[in-house]
DNA sequence: CGCGAAAGTTAGCATATGCTAACTCGATTT
DNA sequence: AAATCGAGTTAGCATATGCTAACTTTCGCG
């Protein structure tokens, strides 16, 4: 993987709001992690240059291939994390917090195991 | 918690090393976590500076009050997510990288809940 | 038309954290 | 004694990633 832990938040946010609202700009990322609009701006740059993402005249932003597979990736790992630690009985809140830490440094294998066990307890 | 990732990490080693082989010194630092002598030198100097730990003349170290209650969260974080991912069936050397990881940037609800899971699917 | 707000950008900066080059100092080896 | 080696340090650098200040551009409104 050659691609950077905030360069994959951007993508997940991205992911999330386009869910959420359907159009997404950068000023939306913006409110939604709380960063600077440069900070933001800066980073989209990055991702349209790697090939990320695309954004249209009016600052719109889509996900190109490569960036919906990393987005729809990391976006996977967080709700599975959020599931696990909640179905230990972690707070919401925190679950989610943490989730959005850990989804980026556990092995492709931690996530599988987790998966298979909370596929096997969710069957009941 | 107002301290840096890299010291947790610092003094996690020098823990572990010090349970391993008795004293420690810089230069075995170097060696367990495979980075530059000036990396580590700098970073004794910060954690010395912090009250976190000692060296004296030899250049052996020890931890201090403060730098011995990190060293011993993280590590006990460590061992406790190192078994819980073996016992999802993760291969141990890879549970142990997860480890690593994760052990700086879960909550301490996370940690507690994982912890009374442990306990519970152990104690059969 | 011209003002001001909203979105985006550029420039320059700060911090955490690693590195290499080059030095000191003491011990060991030839 | 001179050369070497091992440990530690300092100086200077690189990268990832955030920030503020200040600018442009566009658009709606009085």
């Amino acid at each position: 993987m050659n691609i950077y832990q905030s360069a994959e938040d951007y993508l997940e946010a991205i992911l999330i709001l386009r869910e959420r609202q359907g159009a997404v700009r950068s000023i939306d990322i913006v409110h939604e992690l709380d960063f600077s609009k440069p900070s933001v701006s800066v980073a989209m740059k990055r991702l349209r240059e790697h090939g990320y993402i695309e954004m249209n005249a009016e600052g719109f932003i889509t996900l190109l291939p490569p960036g919906e597979e990393i987005a729809r990736r990391i976006y996977d790992r967080h709700k599975l994390l959020t599931k696990i630690l909640t179905s230990l009985g972690v707070n919401p809140e925190t679950a989610a917090a943490d989730a959005c830490r850990v989804e980026h440094v556990l092995s492709d294998e931690s996530f599988e195991k987790i998966r298979e066990h909370v596929q096997k307890n969710t069957a009941e």
